[in-house]
DNA sequence: CAGTAAACTTGAACATCGTTCAATAAACAA
DNA sequence: TTGTTTATTGAACGATGTTCAAGTTTACTG
């Protein structure tokens, strides 16, 4: 009665986490079909019974992804720490570890392109909003008179800017900080906006 | 007698117009072999006796967008600026007007990836490097006892941060600053890092 | 000019993709 | 069993980057 049900669920999950690990391996163009569809043990053409198309298979996976990453950040930092700046110093170094320890996942969560027109689904976007939480409390905790549009905002400027090290740092290329100074020049980074902040926005 | 040689420079020339022109109006992915030889009048095979490959192509309109960015950031500070900082600040706007301007070319440049093993030609790491001199000198200037080693980490440290503020805020996603604020927010970013690091590195 | 060799151009063909869909098989109901 | 619905298949389609044997043009020589 629940055989196909249950077949489908199986195999469902079983792409998901083919198309994980190929993400992993060979990279976001690295995914085929073809390859999933005989990992997982079915036709070509069945995929697509599965998921609407590869758009969703790799958004499902980029969900995976965040959930991994909203883990380690939470992880990052100690219970009961007590100074805002130092937890955002971890966050970042954090951020800037995963990214370094799960490289080609974390980049296709970028380097994805929805095709024009197609509406990210709100899972997804609920997803990437979670993820804030680790910037935007202790930031609300060291400018309590802020109100929550500028803290949106300059939570928005301090991942960018870690992001942007992150991302060029791990390419390797000749624009990039190089990696063994990455770590030390995040931290930096995140103390002098910070500081700035207090400096010139009269916050606390 | 230089006929075929006048017509392949012609074909060269018109290819690259129209490379930049497609990505331009339809993005990176937007580049079909068999769209520019009609657009440039030949068939489509006729593309590689002007280029060895795609790589190739993409290579030579970067550089193209790479030299426009330079006229771009030098045309941005005024003739006998004084101020360091405030050269910086207008080198990391300007970098942002490019950016936005020019958006699916600038974006080409970071989006392509270069195939395993194949290496990246001198002239365009050339063109890469020619870049940093706008970031470079103003450092200099502002801490001149850092080691050249030091300068050129800090540099790279402050073009990636807004590197991912630009980058992002114009993708327009969630975890963007918002377009309104951008160009505040890299300028408030910018002077934030030269202040924390005359305070904590005791440069000047 | 005629003839030949070299250089250039062509477009059909190939391998790979994501995606679709008519045909087949399986599961279930009566 | 028989009929109906549902799930699965894999061949086929339309793009795409790239290659290459064949054809064409150009440049040189006698």
């Amino acid at each position: 009665m629940f055989k196909a049900l249950k077949r489908r669920e199986k195999l469902r999950s079983d792409l998901f986490l083919a198309a994980e690990r190929m993400i992993a391996d060979r990279g976001l163009s690295g995914l085929k079909t073809r390859d999933l569809a005989r990992e997982i043990g079915c036709a070509n053409g069945a995929v697509y019974n599965l998921v609407a198309d590869m758009d969703e298979l790799i958004l499902r996976v980029g969900s995976r992804t965040l959930h991994r990453l909203d883990q380690a950040l939470s992880a990052a930092v100690p219970r009961g720490e007590a100074m805002p700046q130092q937890t955002l110093v971890r966050v970042a170094l954090a951020y800037c570890d995963f990214a370094a320890e799960n490289l080609q996942l974390w980049r296709a969560l970028f380097e994805h392109r929805m095709e024009a027109d197609k509406i990210v689904p709100d899972w997804s976007v609920e997803d990437q909003m979670q993820l804030f939480r680790h910037i935007y409390q202790p930031l609300a905790t060291l400018f309590p008179k802020r109100s929550p549009e500028e803290l949106g905002i300059t939570a928005r400027s301090l991942f960018s800017a870690v992001h942007g090290m992150v991302a060029l740092g791990l390419e390797q290329k000749l624009v990039a900080v190089p990696l063994p100074a990455l770590r030390e020049e995040i931290a930096r980074l995140v103390r002098a906006m910070i500081d700035g902040l207090a400096a010139h926005g009269g916050g606390a």
